[in-house]
DNA sequence: CTGTTAGCGCATTCAC
DNA sequence: GTGAATGCGCTAACAG
């Protein structure tokens, strides 16, 4: 030890990867960085895995299925000891090379639903419908939803439980108000917006499937010279801060991101302990309704 | 190549790391990760270095010298190729480590003043100095400072470029007037902004160190009463995507952060590849002010 | 309990 | 040209 002080010598991780088959490396696949909600889970589980001297390579997959592949090629290289999978629902190709590979893994935000790998997630369909629900308790029956591409099962779940919320509430589903958008940013919402917003049967409410596409419903609905909530209620979804700062105050649904990360982390965790005898699981955690400033109730 | 194909061949990284002392990484060092001004960065350094068959491996330092130490040796200890400084200035025994290891690196968003390596920045000096002397310009002749954390010498030189734009238009430089905060969120912002405009001699305008500050500025001053540009002007600095969506537009200095990035990379790779031919260089881009709804002139 | 050795999977070098 | 040796820095297994 004192030799160890002299020579300031450090173990060098690539040999020691190289023989132990294990790198103390985490990866995390995300689908893009632009994304508070994405950079707060990062930050908890960077901070979670930390405690327990792991460290995060954050893969930024930018929504590519070629890229997410490629990056899980990378990390298998890399002998990632785990991964976090949160860039976008589960595909059978990744299963199934997580599973070849023996690569321990962790759904966030979606859905294992072959239940070959753990899961935390929201149920996006139930908290779509509270956000659905609260509008129609609110007294508006005719109410647009801004969607996302469908190529998200969260997406594809949250139109679902807009459905569902109306078909309770007796109201029939009208496609025409429904708008269809390749992302969901700003950029979309705002969109959106301008079409919707020109009809002259436009309804007194709409559900974003972000906080984003709210922020752009928003700039469309002043555009028209409407008012927010006065003329039309504006619902988001995710609760990024920013959504508290916005005039006005953006009503939304709260997915606790927080605990997210840390449940996702601590079954990583125990599934790298536990190896073989790791049993897998299905969590799904509360969501929340922030009730703010871009939603009133209408008066029949 | 054929016997490669049958057995699906595919060499490992990790021990072609430990003979190369190479391993086709790239670490890039940011502050964090919430805010879109860095995930652009990230996102436009990826795709450049992704063209060279790099890999981006992003340290989060949350704004910590001692994590931003640790990574630095994580990544000696990966044989990264090179580093992008982004997270914080230039400190002399990050230079001293980069150099005794011999890490090719670039420091971008950041001057090194030693110019022991290049640097890819812009002035901030310059640009809070034409933030101000367009308020000045447009008859404000009080205007408040909503600063940051002085640790960043970035903010230092726009506090620099404030004061220096009152000295030339023969403005005597108020303390009083200079509100300092421990970072530069959307609660500091907030904050500072609340203790501002509750004084009786509050000015006709602000400069904020960043977006997100004057975002919480404008939220201060909406909840004293106070519109936004009507009864003060608020300035940002970034140019966040959010600056543009919000209510009113933030007018506020652009920074060529697309420009940056390529730069930053381009700059890494040719030292990689020239090694210790490569010539150090200091590269200041142009910035550019945004005009939007968050400023307005006085009449005098 | 200390000292030696084999081998992780590659690139490099030298011999053929 | 092809083939066999050496070593990158470590861990694990084994011997003394």
């Amino acid at each position: 030890m004192k030799v160890v002080e002299e020579l300031s010598f450090n173990p060098n991780s690539v040999a020691r990867s190289l023989v132990m088959r294990k790198s103390r490396l985490i990866g995390v696949l995300i689908p893009s960085m632009d994304n508070k909600f994405i950079s707060d889970f990062v930050n908890t589980l960077e901070k979670e895995l930390f405690k327990c001297n792991y460290t995060t390579l954050v893969c930024n997959t930018k929504r590519d299925d070629d890229i997410e592949m490629d990056f899980l090629r990378l990390l298998k290289d890399k002998y990632v000891d785990g991964v976090v999978m949160m860039a976008s629902n589960p595909k059978p190709h990744q299963i199934e090379f997580l599973e070849k590979m023996a690569i321990p893994a962790v759904f966030a935000g979606h859905t294992d639903s072959t239940k070959q790998f753990s899961s935390v997630n929201i149920d996006h369909c139930q908290a779509m419908y509270d956000a659905t629900r609260y509008l129609l308790q609110n007294g508006h029956c005719k109410i647009a939803f801004f969607g996302g591409p469908d190529i998200y099962q969260q997406i594809v779940e949250r139109l679902s439980g807009y459905k569902q919320a109306l078909a309770d509430y007796g109201i029939e589903y009208d496609e025409s108000l429904f708008y269809y958008a390749h992302d969901y940013d700003i950029e979309n919402g705002y969109e959106s917006g301008m079409k919707l917003f020109q009809r002259k049967d436009r309804p007194t409410a709409v559900c974003c499937v972000s906080d984003m596409v709210a922020i752009g419903a928003i700039r469309a609905a002043e555009d028209n010279r409407l008012s927010v909530p006065e003329d039309i209620s504006i619902m988001g979804f995710d609760d990024i801060s920013i959504a508290k700062a916005y005039r006005p105050g953006i009503t939304t649904i709260r997915q606790p991101i927080h605990e997210l990360s840390v449940q996702a982390a601590q079954m990583l965790l125990s599934q790298i302990q536990q190896k073989e005898n790791y049993v897998r699981e299905t969590r799904i955690l509360p969501h929340e309704i922030m009730v703010r400033g871009s939603c009133m109730a209408v008066s029949n």
